[in-house]
RNA sequence: GCGAGCGUAGCCAAGUGGUUAAGGCAGUGGUUUGUGGUACCACCAUCCCGCGGGUUCGAGUCCCGUCGUUCGCC
């Protein structure tokens, strides 16, 4: 109430370190344990705003190094912002285009006063510091921006990866001196690897800059997903306990279960509408490939518990027919039933948390 | 009726004498984790190139016949 960006734990687990909260934006609150549907501008490509807000999801993501490029911040500034300019009036979230050069680029270089990379789109050279990122982060204008990190790959080297960690804690020095605006909440993301130690390292420099929220980048770039589960379970007794956590990524049904027992708050993934583009539909816990022989005349709801405009209005039959026939329908609709199964999945188990019953409902994924 | 061409998997189609017959579509599976905008990967003609003969060490590939088909002429 007081400042734009508290988070208040609700509920705690009993038995475990879950928790269920409510985190204040400027533009509404986001009740977590929460899901994220991520998208170059939180349009998720193929569905509406409108229809996202019905899928139950309160915060998105949107990229600064997509939206640098296309259409460029200042436009986004001239339109009056992000939250008008794509008509989304919940909070927003921009990722700091970090990931994106890990991610995208072949070509980079990276030293201490930020990186170098020719553009995928283009060719042309494209530079990005903490300072330039922040700045483009606040003409966007969300809600929550991101730090400007170095995301090492995986595998990479002890030294490499300390090199990367180190450099992401100065700039988040400098990302703090660069930031304008006190109605966008700046979140620290913690690197170093699969090296534990490293981890906690970060975690331990991050934490001194008393950040509004915090968090673990670097993680489902690859490494089996044991791995993040130690790096989660490690890092997040170390963050306060009063902002929010947020695990970048991440992700799969598995995946959330086992980082939000270990106290995380909130997650962002491409799956949900990455596998809708590829006709993969997640369904009671499991990804089912509509495209198959088996759903051609299968003429029962996607899924009969699911409340999702798809799941009201359609039959297996005809978004396999859509899928095969590459209508962009398909992929609006599986979309649509995607992000609505996974923000529905954090609700429940906010819920659960809610109800003490986190364990005896959500037990059979934690290991 | 005459002349010319063509007949290769469900569809389109390369190949014109030499081991296991390109490729595409369709089909059947799989992959996808802070999104390079509908991608990628695997499998998919084991007596088989319309059918029947022939030439040749060897024929989808040459020759003859036949059936089908397309175009042109009458």
């Amino acid at each position: 109430m007081s400042h734009p960006f508290s988070f208040e734990c609700q509920t705690c687990c009993p038995h475990t370190k879950a928790r269920a909260g409510v985190f204040h934006t400027p533009h509404g609150i986001v009740e977590t344990p929460r899901f994220m549907p991520v998208g170059t501008l939180a349009n998720v490509k193929t569905v509406t705003p409108a229809q996202l807000a019905e899928t139950g999801a309160q915060m998105v993501l949107a990229n600064t190094y997509h939206l640098h490029l296309q259409p460029g911040e200042g436009i986004v500034q001239k339109a009056g912002g992000l939250h008008k300019f794509m008509n989304w009036q919940g909070p927003i979230l921009t990722d700091s285009g970090g990931f994106q050069v890990f991610s995208l680029s072949e070509l980079r270089e990276i030293n201490d006063e930020g990186v170098t990379f020719r553009s995928p789109r283009d060719g042309h050279f494209i530079h990005l510091t903490p300072e330039k990122s922040i700045e483009i982060q606040n003409a966007l204008g969300a809600d929550v921006i991101m730090a400007f990190d170095e995301c090492a790959p995986y595998p990479a080297s002890r030294d490499v990866v300390e090199t990367a960690l180190h450099r992401t804690t100065r700039w988040l020095e400098r990302c703090i001196k660069a930031h304008q605006r006190p109605n966008q909440a700046l979140f620290g993301i913690v690197q170093g690897g699969v090296y534990l130690d490293l981890r906690q390292l970060s975690a331990r420099s991050l934490i001194e800059f008393d950040l509004p929220g915090y968090a673990i980048g670097g993680v489902s770039v690859g490494e089996p997903p044991e791995l993040i589960q130690k790096i989660v379970e490690t890092i997040t007794p170390l963050l306060p306990l009063n902002k929010p956590r947020y695990l970048m990524g991440v992700g799969t049904y598995r995946e959330m279960v086992q980082a939000i027992g270990a106290g995380m708050d909130l997650f962002d993934c491409v799956i949900p509408t990455r596998l809708a583009r590829h006709a993969n539909a997640l369904v009671g816990g499991e990804r089912w490939n509509l495209r198959n022989q088996k759903f051609r005349e299968d003429f029962t709801p996607l899924d009969a518990t699911c409340p999702c405009y798809t799941c009201q209005s359609f039959t297996r039959a005809y978004l396999s027919h859509l899928l095969r026939s590459r209508e962009l329908l398909g992929y609006t609709l599986v979309s649509i039933h995607n992000i609505t199964e996974l923000v529905r999945f954090t609700q429940r188990i906010r819920a659960a948390i809610q109800t003490g019953t986190f364990v005896e409902q959500f037990g059979h994924w934690l290991n």
